[in-house]
DNA sequence: TAAATAAATTGATCTATGTCAAGAAATACA
DNA sequence: TGTATTTCTTGACATAGATCAATTTATTTA
C-alpha cells in the first residue's frame, strides 16, 4: 500500500516547514527521507493503535482523522482531531493504552519508527527540543480540552469551538455538525439546541462558516490559550485584555 | 523563605533516584545542585502559576498539592494531584495558561529554571530523553483522566480511583473523601452514594484503607494503564488478561 | 432533476447527578 | 475527656442534557 509516488523533494519541502524540523538543516532532513514511510488510508477506515503498530511517530501529510477511545458500552470519546501537518506519536503512549484512529477524509500519513526518532533525539538536540515542544503542546491542548468538558456547559462548549474555528480556520467549518458535537462530548440534538441559543446572541453558521452579527460576539467564548492566535488578542475588544 | 537546611547530599540521593535523572551520573547531578532552589509552602497556601513564576520545573521533595483550574463561576477542576517525587513543569505550558497549585500538606518544592532545563536538554541527550518520558507520562495520564471523566459514571469513577489506590498506594487513602470527589469531578454527596453502591459489590473503605470482601472485586474497575503496575496484571484474575 | 438516503432540527420525556437541608460521624481543640 | 467544628451521609427535590420519535432540510445517487 505505497500508493503515493515517492516524490522526495515534495516531502522535503513539507517536512522542513513543520515545527518538528525547526532548526534542522535541509541536508539532515534529506538524509532522513529514506527512513520515512508513507501510508494511505481511506475515509471511514479505522486504524487500531495496538502494541505492534504503536511504536511510531505519524505525521499527517494530507487528510484528517480523529483519535478515539471507546468504552465497553460503546460510548466513544474523541481525544483529538488531527489535520494536515499535525503529529501523533503513539510511541510516547503507554504500551497498554489502546486508541483508534478513524479517518474522516482520505489521508496520507508519513511515519518514523520509534528507533529513528530516539536516535534523532539522542544525536540532535534541536530535534529533541522540537519533540519536547510537540509533547508540551499536546499536554496544553489536553488540559484545555479537559477544562472545556468539565467546566463549560453545552452552549459554552459550542461557543468555544466556534471561537477557535474562527481564529484558527477563518471560521470555516470543515467537519459535520454531528462530529463536532461528538468531539465536544454532546449529542447532535444538544449541539443543535446550543446553536439556537447562540444565534440569539448573534452567533450563527451560514454556508459552513461562522458568522457574527456585530463582529466580536464570539470573544466571550474564547479561551486565553486559543486567544493567543487571535489578531484582537489583548486589544480593547478582547476579554483577556487585562488579565 | 529558604527554610530547609541546605543538605546537599540528601538532595543528591533524592534526585539521583528520580526517573528525571536516569542515566545521569551523580557527578553531573552534583554540579547542578547550586542551580536548584528550594521553597516551602504551607498547607492551604495557593501558588498562582502565572507568566512570571511559570518558567520553571518543580520537583516535589516532600508533600502534596493539587493543580487546579477555576472558571468564572468559581467551579474548580483538579487537573492533577501531585505527591512526593513527582514533577510539574509549567515551563512547558502555554504562556497564557493560568493554573494554581493548592497545597494539601506542607510541601517542599525544588525547582530548576527554564534556562537550566533547556541547557541540560541541549547538552545531555539522556536528560532530554528523561524530559520526554516525563511529558509522555503527563499526556498518558491526561488521556486516561479524560476517559474517566467522559466515559464513566460516578460509581465507575470511584471504583477506578479505589482500584488505582489499591495498586499504587497499598490501598491507603491519603486524601479526604471530598477532595477525591472533587478530583473525580463529582460532589461529596455523589461520592458517598457511589461508595454505598460499591459496598454492595464488596468494595468498601475501612480505616482509610480500601478493602474487598472477596479479594479482587476492584479488578472490574481497573484501567489497563494502571493495571500495568498490578501484580495480578494479565493473570487469570485480571480483566485485561486476553486483550 | 427526481428519488433515495443521510444529517439536522424540534418537541416530549427520562435520568443521572447536582443542589439544598438536616442529621450523624469523625476530628480537632481546649 | 468533653465540647466545638468540620466532614460525611442521607433524603427530597431540581435540572442539564440524554434519549426517543417525528419532521424537516441537505446531500447523494441514478
Amino acid at each position: 500500500m505505497n500508493a503515493i509516488p515517492n516524490n522526495k523533494l515534495q516531502y522535503l519541502k513539507f517536512l522542513s516547514e513543520l515545527p518538528l524540523f525547526n532548526d534542522i538543516p535541509d541536508e539532515e532532513i534529506e538524509s532522513l527521507l529514506s527512513l520515512i514511510k508513507v501510508r494511505n488510508y481511506h475515509k471511514g477506515e479505522i486504524l487500531s493503535i495496538k502494541v505492534d503498530k504503536r511504536s511510531r511517530l505519524y505525521i499527517t501529510l494530507d487528510g484528517q482523522f480523529k483519535l478515539t477511545k471507546v468504552n465497553e458500552r460503546g460510548d466513544e470519546m474523541i481525544i483529538r482531531l488531527i489535520g494536515n501537518g499535525e503529529i501523533i506519536s503513539p510511541m510516547h503512549f503507554s504500551n497498554y493504552y489502546e486508541v483508534s484512529a478513524e479517518f474522516i477524509k482520505d489521508t496520507a500519513l508519513l511515519y518514523l519508527s520509534e528507533d529513528t526518532v530516539n536516535k534523532l533525539v539522542k544525536e540532535n538536540p534541536s530535534f529533541a527540543k522540537n519533540i519536547i515542544n510537540m509533547l508540551a503542546e499536546n499536554i496544553q491542548s489536553l488540559m484545555v480540552n479537559s477544562e472545556v468538558w468539565r467546566l463549560k456547559n453545552t452552549k459554552e462548549r459550542v461557543g468555544w469551538f466556534l471561537a477557535s474555528i474562527n481564529i484558527n480556520n477563518f471560521g470555516k467549518l470543515s467537519l459535520s455538525k454531528s462530529l463536532i458535537a461528538s468531539y465536544l462530548g454532546m449529542t447532535p440534538e444538544s449541539f443543535s439546541r446550543s446553536l439556537k441559543k447562540l444565534s440569539k446572541e448573534g452567533i450563527y453558521i451560514e454556508n459552513n462558516t461562522v458568522k457574527q452579527t456585530f463582529g466580536n460576539e464570539l470573544c466571550l467564548y474564547c479561551d486565553k490559550v486559543t486567544g493567543t492566535n487571535c489578531e484582537l488578542f489583548r486589544s480593547t475588544e478582547c476579554i483577556h485584555r487585562d488579565s
